[in-house]
DNA sequence: ATGAATTTGAGAGTTGACTCTCAATATCCC
DNA sequence: GGGATATTGAGAGTCAACTCTCAAATTCAT
């Protein structure tokens, strides 16, 4: 038997309003301003659980920790800034990327993850850069 | 100064006749075939140092752990194998990936990762896969 | 409402990847 | 070949991310 705990369906909603992928400590801190005495715990736990019944999935983004979002969205890819370290959805996809895969290799999956800057961090509305 | 060791020439040469990116544990294992008290310590300050020299790059790959290439291989993306976890290059490249990015943002690298099963474990040569 | 069963919080523990320390060893300039 | 200097090996240490432990609290079928 499975419980449907508060702090189960307060993670489960953060992800559901959540529109980038989130990490652990991300995800620990906005369901927070509901349940201040979260335990990161059972955040890991949530995300555990939520992966097996395939209500999340993981976002493999290289050069960052793992981040986790709806598996209700999108087949989609990322922008990483490399400024602000935020994760960015990318709209769209490419095609072709699965003919890349040499003779007898079975592609299952795919990733297209794009570095730069943001718009903000590109454009600053309101600070220099100039640092 | 910096000495040219014994140690730094063979790991040198592993990255050179490397056909795929390498784990640090691969790079000490294949090393220690010409210097078997080869240190693991010695395998990560080699890989400091040649990064810095820009001689080697890294690969970073999501859900993998880091893997180092030679700088001198071209532009190319990776294929993990879910079975094995090793890394094979692809042939190719798709046009138009840095297109996906929104407007003002700066896209200044991108990486593709197919994930899936390679030859050798979707058509084992020897063992059946009716694990 | 009751009570068996599950879940939680918080801190300790684990894991994997990497770095430090330092005595012993290798390198290289002359 | 000598000696100053850099490098090495091996084990201890660090660090971040994640998992375990267990008493206390919550959930839910009845």
């Amino acid at each position: 038997m499975m419980y449907l705990t508060q702090q189960k369906r307060v993670l489960g909603a953060v992800f559901e309003r959540a529109n980038r992928p989130l990490t652990p400590p991300e995800i620990c801190e906005e369901a927070r301003k509901e349940i201040p005495a979260l335990s990161i715990a059972t955040v890991y736990r949530a995300i555990k659980q939520f992966l097996e019944e395939g209500q999340i999935r993981a976002v493999e983004v290289p050069g960052a920790a793992p981040h986790y979002e709806s598996a209700a969205r999108h087949h989609h890819h990322f922008f990483v800034c490399r400024e602000c370290k935020r994760l960015f959805d990318l709209i769209g996809c490419v095609r072709g990327v699965g003919s890349l895969a040499p003779e007898g290799f079975r592609v299952r999956q795919h990733e297209i993850v794009l570095y730069g800057e943001c718009a903000a961090c590109t454009n600053p509305p309101n600070k220099s850069r100039t640092v």
